[in-house]
DNA sequence: ATATCACTTAGAGTTTACTTCAAGTCAATA
DNA sequence: TATTGACTTGAAGTAAACTCTAAGTGATAT
């Protein structure tokens, strides 16, 4: 699969998907003799990986450590596991964070559509 | 209240509370005759709302723009409401993608406890 | 009296995650 | 044959949200 169809599958743009290539998080892509990428079905899973955790919000990095622990192999279970659960604290904080956001806004509209309105309270 | 309780209590760092300030989300603070800033309860309430959305995060132009209207009083109810329900569908197409990522990350956490490893998925 | 500390300002610098640019290759179509 | 379109590269540029620096003021503690 070329990298446009794969930008269009993912909805990310070219750069996008060449850009963590050079960051590590995928590939490197295999290329045909023209030099151009040909992604494989094990690349495309890994950039559904990524792009579900990226839209979480975790950062390039950790997945970019994560998934180069991945491809040392069985060795690296034990300390994939702690990043793992340490990202997912740090997801559940921000879940929190942004429910808590979330109700306050319902409420406020809530008292802009019932007309109650403090001229203090935001 | 001075700048650095505030910071404390709300932990963020006095630079990001000026930086807010100029940007126009929160006061401006009153200052007393040396120029130092008083922050009132009326404007700890802003800063406790600016805190909230942006742990959830929307953004600062967003809030200024809000806060802005805000401040112009009842004639702006309207477009308040307006912004408030954009910004709840935002959040929620975000709150969305990261509980999938969050279910995602325990599913595969749950894996790794039970040892059921494809060399294939992330 | 002198040093320390919290505060002030304007403005420059940093980080993260892209995004755009410039210059070039290659295959296919008008 | 010429041009169009998709691809390639390395490198520079951008946006958002801080974060830090430098230079200075003024009140308090030793």
């Amino acid at each position: 699969m070329q990298i446009s169809e794969v930008a269009k599958e993912f909805d990310l743009t070219t750069d996008t998907l060449r850009y963590y290539e050079r960051e590590g998080l995928i590939g490197p892509i295999a290329k045909g003799k023209n030099g151009i990428r040909n992604y494989t079905e094990n690349d495309l899973q890994r950039i559904r990986f990524v792009k579900c955790m990226r839209a979480a919000g975790l950062e390039i990095s950790f997945l970019k450590r994560y998934l180069q622990l991945f491809d040392e192999g069985d060795k690296t279970v034990k300390e994939r596991r702690e990043i793992l659960v340490e990202q997912r604290k740090i997801l559940k904080e921000k879940l929190d964070a942004m429910q808590e956001a979330y109700d306050r806004l319902n409420y406020k509209i809530d008292l802009y559509d019932k007309n109650i309105l403090d001229k203090n309270l935001m």
